[in-house]
DNA sequence: ACAACTTTGTTTATATAGTGAACAAAGAGA
DNA sequence: TCTCTTTGTTCACTATATAAACAAAGTTGT
C-alpha cells in the first residue's frame, strides 16, 4: 500500500500538490486577467468582467494592481453603447524587454522582443561555436552590447533571457550540455558562463523546443494543441508542443528526430550509431548527395540557389532528401498524431521542391486517420525563429505566473 | 493582432482559464486531502495538516466534509506520542465500486474493483467482438450480471464504469470506434449501446492507453512520470503516460505503433499500408512465421509452451520477432524519450526470451542519452490489466474532481 | 503521585478575496 | 427634458483559511 505514495493521480501542475489559499486565488484571478488584456485590444473593466465572469468589483480591483505593476495602463475613453464612457485599458507591451539567445552549432544570434512578440532588435554571426565556447560566449556579449546601444534599451529593462542551445538539456539538470553533441562544452556550467543578474528570468532550452514554442505562439502553429517542429539545419532536430508546454520526456532527449535510424546499414553518426537520419539530412550530407550528383555547391544555400534556377539534379536531391525524412516523419505522425508538423532550418527556403514528396511519403506510410486532419508546413519566422522561441519562453512564464516574474525584483 | 486571442500560454488546464472562486479554492483542498488520505495508511488530522501545510482547523472542517460523504471514516484512536491520542481516519475504499469493461478484438472482460484497486471480481470470455457487435454488447451485459450476483455488489453501489476499446478514440468524439479497425462497429454510438443510468461517470479509452495507465497506478510503471505500455496481442498497440495523463494526441491516434512502417516493401495490412509493424509483431504474423520454420502451433499459447520447452525454433521465432519489434520501440525511444517501456498482453508471457533481444535491438538504434536511464519491463498485471486501467480512469478522475464524481447523484 | 510539558482537535476571532447591491457619473434616445 | 443604459466605485456581506485560545487527554520527570 505504500506504494501508492508514489501515485501521480494524473496532475498536470505543482499547484494541485500543495494547498491552496487566498493569495493563490488572487494570483490565479490576477494572472487570468493579465493574460486577456495581453491576447486583446484595447478592452474596458466591463467587458473584463463579462468575458471572465468575475465581478466587475474584483476586476477593478485586480485592473488597479495590474496597473500599479505598469503592465497595463489606462488609455483615455471609449466609445459609449448607450451609457457612460468607459474607460479603455491596454497592456503595457513595453514595460519589459525579454532577450532571446540562439546558440548554435555554428552560429550565434541575438534578438530583443518587447512584451507583444515585437522584435526590437536582431544580430546574428557565424562562429565555431561548437569548439570554441569561450569565443562563443564572448561574442554572445558582445552582440548583446551592440544591441543595447542600438536600441537604446539596457540590462535593467530585462524581463529574462531565453536561451536556445544545439544539444538536448536534461530538465532535472540544465546548466550542462551533453557531452555527445557538444564536448567542448562538457565542463561549461551555462547559468555561471552566461552570467546574468539574479533577479532576471533565466530559460534554457534545446533550439528545437524552442523554435515549436516560437511558431505556436507566432507562427505556423497558432492555435494549435499538438505540434511537432522540424529544424533543418546544419544538424536535425525536432520539438514538441503538447498542449501548449514543450515537452521534453524523461532524460530531456525527446524529439531526437535526427538520430533515429533509418536505414541499418547506413553510414556512422557522429552519435555512435549507423544510418541516423542525421547521416542523411542534414547539410553535410545533403552536399554529398549533390556531390555525387556532379553538382559542387560550398553551402546549402548555394544548392538551394542552383535548385531554384530549375536545375533537375539539385531538384533530385532534394527528392531523394525528403524521402528520407518523409520516414522519420511518418513514424513520428503515427506514435504522436500532432496536428501540425512545421519544417524550419536553411532547408526549409527549398520547401516548395520538399513539400511535395515529403508529404507523399508521409502518407504512404502513416496511418490515414492520424495523417487526415493533420498538415505539413513550412515555418513563417525566418532564421529569428530559435532566438524568438527562446525569448517566448521567458515571456510565456510571465504570463502564466505574472506574480513569481514581475514582483520582488 | 487578432491572431494571439488562440494562443494557449501554455496551459494545461481548464482551471486557468476561467475565473477561480472560493468554491473552487475549497473543492481544489478537499481533493487534496481526500488524495492524502487514499494514498496513504490510517492518518490523522494533524497528521494531515502538517503534511498539506493547510491548519489544523481547515483539515477538521475539511475531513469532517468528506467524512459526511461517506468517502472517509474514523476508526478509533492511534498511539500517543507524547500527548493526547489522535483520532485515526481512512479512506472508505469499500464506499463505492468501479467497473471496467475490457472490449478486445476477440475477447470481453469486466471487471470489478474497489476504491482500493482491488479486484472484486473478474470474467472474460471469448467473443468475436470485432464483427458481432451486438453478440458481444449482450456478453458484456451477461457478465456484467453474473458479477453482481457472485459479488453482492450491485449497479446502485457503482461509482462509474470504464471502457477500453481496440481502436482509436477521438477526444472530441468518443461515441464511435474507428471505421478502419472496426468497421462493424461504424454505426453504433457506444455511449447509447452500452446503457448505463446517467448518473455513472463513463470514461471510454482505447485498450493499450488505458493499460498505460494501468501500469503507472498499480503495475511496472509505479512513480513514472513518462511511461510507454506495448500491448502485445491479436495486434499491437501502445499506449502513452505523460506526466501521470493519458496522451492521445490530435485526433486520439498517438501510440500507434501497430502501424508503423517497418518494411517498405513488406506485406499489406489491413490499414492499407505495407510492411507496418502489426504484419511483423502481433498473433497471427508470429504464428505464419513458426509454421515457416516447421512449428503447427494454434495458437500463441502453444507456441510460448513449445518455447518454454526449450524448442530452438520456436527460440528463433520469438528472436526475429523481438528484432522487428525493437525497430520500432527504438524509434519509440528517441521521439518520447519514455522513463519506462513496458510490455504487455498475451506475447509478454514470453518475455524471458523476448527482452534480450528487444534491448540488444533497442540499443543499438537508440541514442545513449535516450536509453541510458530508461528501462524495458514486462507487465505485472496480466491479463485484467486493460480492464484494470478502465476501472482507473474512473478513479483517478473521482480522486482528482472528487465534487463532480461523488456529488449530486 | 503530581507537576510540567505535549499533542490533538475544536472553537473563536480575524484577515482576505470575491460578490452583489447601491450609487454616482456620464451618456444615449425619445 | 426625462428616462433608460452603461460604467466604475463603494460598501455590506459571505465564504474560506488562519492563528490563537482552549479543552481534553496523554507522556515525562522528579
Amino acid at each position: 500500500m505504500s506504494d501508492r505514495y508514489q501515485c501521480l493521480f494524473g496532475i498536470l501542475d505543482q499547484s494541485a500538490l500543495h494547498r491552496a489559499d487566498k493569495a493563490q486565488l488572487r494570483d490565479q484571478n490576477l494572472a487570468l486577467l493579465l493574460r486577456k488584456i495581453w491576447a486583446g485590444p484595447e478592452t474596458t473593466r466591463a467587458s473584463l468582467a463579462r468575458d471572465t465572469g468575475l465581478s466587475r468589483s474584483s476586476v477593478s480591483s485586480l485592473v488597479d494592481e495590474l496597473i500599479d505593476m505598469s503592465l497595463v495602463q489606462e488609455r483615455g475613453e471609449g466609445i459609449s453603447t448607450g451609457g457612460r464612457k468607459p474607460t479603455l485599458v491596454q497592456f503595457n507591451y513595453q514595460a519589459k524587454y525579454i532577450l532571446g539567445l540562439d546558440i548554435g552549432a555554428s552560429h550565434i544570434g541575438v534578438l530583443l522582443m518587447d512584451l507583444n512578440g515585437q522584435v526590437i532588435h536582431w544580430k546574428q554571426e557565424d562562429c565555431p561555436v561548437r569548439d570554441q565556447p569561450a569565443q562563443a560566449l564572448q561574442k554572445l556579449k558582445d552582440l548583446e552590447q551592440a544591441i543595447y546601444e542600438d536600441s537604446h534599451i539596457d540590462q535593467s529593462q530585462l524581463l529574462g533571457v531565453g536561451v536556445a542551445v544545439p544539444s538536448p538539456i536534461s530538465p532535472q539538470n540544465p546548466r550542462y550540455l551533453s557531452p555527445t553533441f557538444m564536448p567542448a562544452w562538457q565542463d561549461i556550467d551555462l547559468i555561471k558562463a552566461l552570467d546574468f543578474p539574479q533577479n532576471l528570468t533565466l530559460v534554457i532550452d534545446n533550439d528545437a523546443n524552442l523554435g515549436a514554442l516560437a511558431e505556436v505562439w507566432w507562427g505556423a502553429g497558432q492555435g494549435c494543441h499538438h505540434l511537432a517542429f522540424i529544424k533543418l539545419g546544419t544538424g536535425i532536430g525536432s520539438g514538441f508542443i503538447i498542449d501548449g508546454k514543450v515537452f521534453r520526456g524523461y532524460g530531456g532527449s525527446a524529439g531526437e528526430l535526427g538520430h533515429m535510424v533509418i536505414d541499418p546499414e547506413g553510414a556512422k553518426c557522429v552519435c555512435g550509431l549507423q544510418g541516423c537520419l542525421a547521416t542523411f539530412v542534414g547539410s553535410q550530407p545533403i552536399l554529398d548527395l549533390a556531390h555525387s550528383f556532379g553538382l559542387n555547391s560550398s553551402d546549402l544555400k548555394e544548392l538551394i540557389a542552383t535548385l531554384k534556377e530549375g536545375h533537375p539534379k539539385a531538384r533530385e536531391v532534394i527528392t531523394k532528401t525528403a524521402y528520407k525524412l518523409g520516414l522519420a516523419v511518418a513514424s513520428l505522425m503515427n506514435m504522436m498524431n500532432p496536428e501540425r508538423v512545421i519544417l524550419g532550418g536553411e532547408l526549409a527556403l527549398a520547401a516548395d521542391t520538399l513539400l511535395h514528396p515529403l508529404r507523399e511519403c508521409v502518407q504512404s506510410r502513416s496511418l490515414w486517420s492520424s495523417v487526415s486532419n493533420s498538415s505539413i508546413l513550412t515555418s513563417t519566422l525566418g532564421e529569428q525563429v530559435i532566438a524568438l522561441g527562446a525569448a517566448t519562453a521567458v515571456l510565456q512564464k510571465a504570463l502564466t505566473q505574472p506574480k513569481s516574474i514581475f514582483m520582488d525584483r
